[in-house]
DNA sequence: AGTGCGACCCGAACGC
DNA sequence: TGCGTTCGGGTCGCAC
């Protein structure tokens, strides 16, 4: 399922794909998917814009049109396929934007959870969602005093806090757990209690888990894959999360699995006290 | 304000 | 070619 790796990858994909192309007609299947503002505005207003930049914030991806931005979320398992002009629809392709070049740029999603806003240009970073989110985890501003300070009145274990994207974004549920391995932190330790040193294992290791999925082309959980037939190779590398029962890599004592939250949770209780 | 939880979805996994 | 139920994932909105 698409986390900020995943998006990363999928942004990279469409920037080969489909910039400078100009939105001449949408088709909208499933007007639900459309969160901001109503599908028939949002369709007049894209019509005739250019896309000419694509680009991240958190897990959002931002087209840059010529008055506005389209941000995407693919939430679990949305993704874009360049299809013919007239194609068949695939049951689960909800909007269908029809470029210039006979091509049509189709977002798919199983669950029907991905959620689209068109926002004005000059407004995307001040307007919901962009305006909630936290530091980039490659931010020079994420440091331990930022952590400590957003941590210290929070009642919430760790594995909670650490998915909270007003604080750091792009961590999702695989990797918050991969992320906790690596810095020996128990999931349902509260986020105020923790010290300096794991303030900062948290602050590396989330850039080193984060960096390497990149390099992967990110996780594949199910059914994810990205454009172009791209698949995710990450998940070879998890050494906690769906591992329930296997031995820890580092001292074989067995994966378990707990909720945290309502979030299944998967941790070593030896490396991880 | 912080926290908890249901809702949104539907395919896969599970239980019988 | 079994069928009904449960689960999970990220985020929002509502209740407390």
């Amino acid at each position: 399922m698409p986390e900020l790796p995943e998006v990363e990858t999928v942004k990279e994909s469409l920037k080969k794909q489909i910039l400078n192309k100009k939105i001449v007609d949408v088709n909208i299947y499933y007007s639900n998917m459309i969160e901001y503002p109503t599908a028939e505005e949002f369709k007049t207003k894209i019509i005739n814009q250019i896309i000419h930049n694509i680009e991240r914030r958190g897990k959002w991806l931002m087209f840059e049109l010529d008055d506005y931005y389209l941000l995407s979320h693919l939430r679990m398992e949305g993704k874009y396929n360049i299809r013919p002009l007239n194609s068949l629809i695939n049951k689960h392709e909800h909007i269908s934007f029809i470029l210039d070049d006979n091509t049509e740029l189709r977002y798919q999603d199983t669950r029907k959870f991905g959620r689209m806003h068109l926002i004005n240009k000059e407004d995307v970073f001040n307007t919901k969602p962009l305006s909630e989110l936290g530091l980039e985890p490659w931010d020079k501003r994420l440091r331990v005093e930022y952590l400590k300070e957003k941590y210290k009145n929070k009642k919430l274990p760790i594995k909670t806090v650490i998915l909270d994207q007003s604080i750091i974004v792009g961590i999702g549920n695989i990797y918050a757990d991969e992320i906790l391995f690596l810095s020996k932190i128990n999931p349902l330790k509260k986020s105020s209690e923790l010290k300096i040193k794991e303030l900062q294992m948290i602050i590396d290791n989330t850039k080193k888990v984060l960096d390497k999925a990149i390099l992967s082309g990110g996780t594949t959980i199910r059914t994810y894959s990205a454009p172009g037939g791209i698949h995710g190779r990450f998940q070879q590398e998890l050494l906690v999360h769906n591992q329930a029962g296997k031995p820890c890599t580092i001292c074989k004592k067995e994966i378990l699995k707990i909720k945290v939250n309502g979030r299944g949770t998967y941790y070593c209780p030896k490396c991880q006290k």
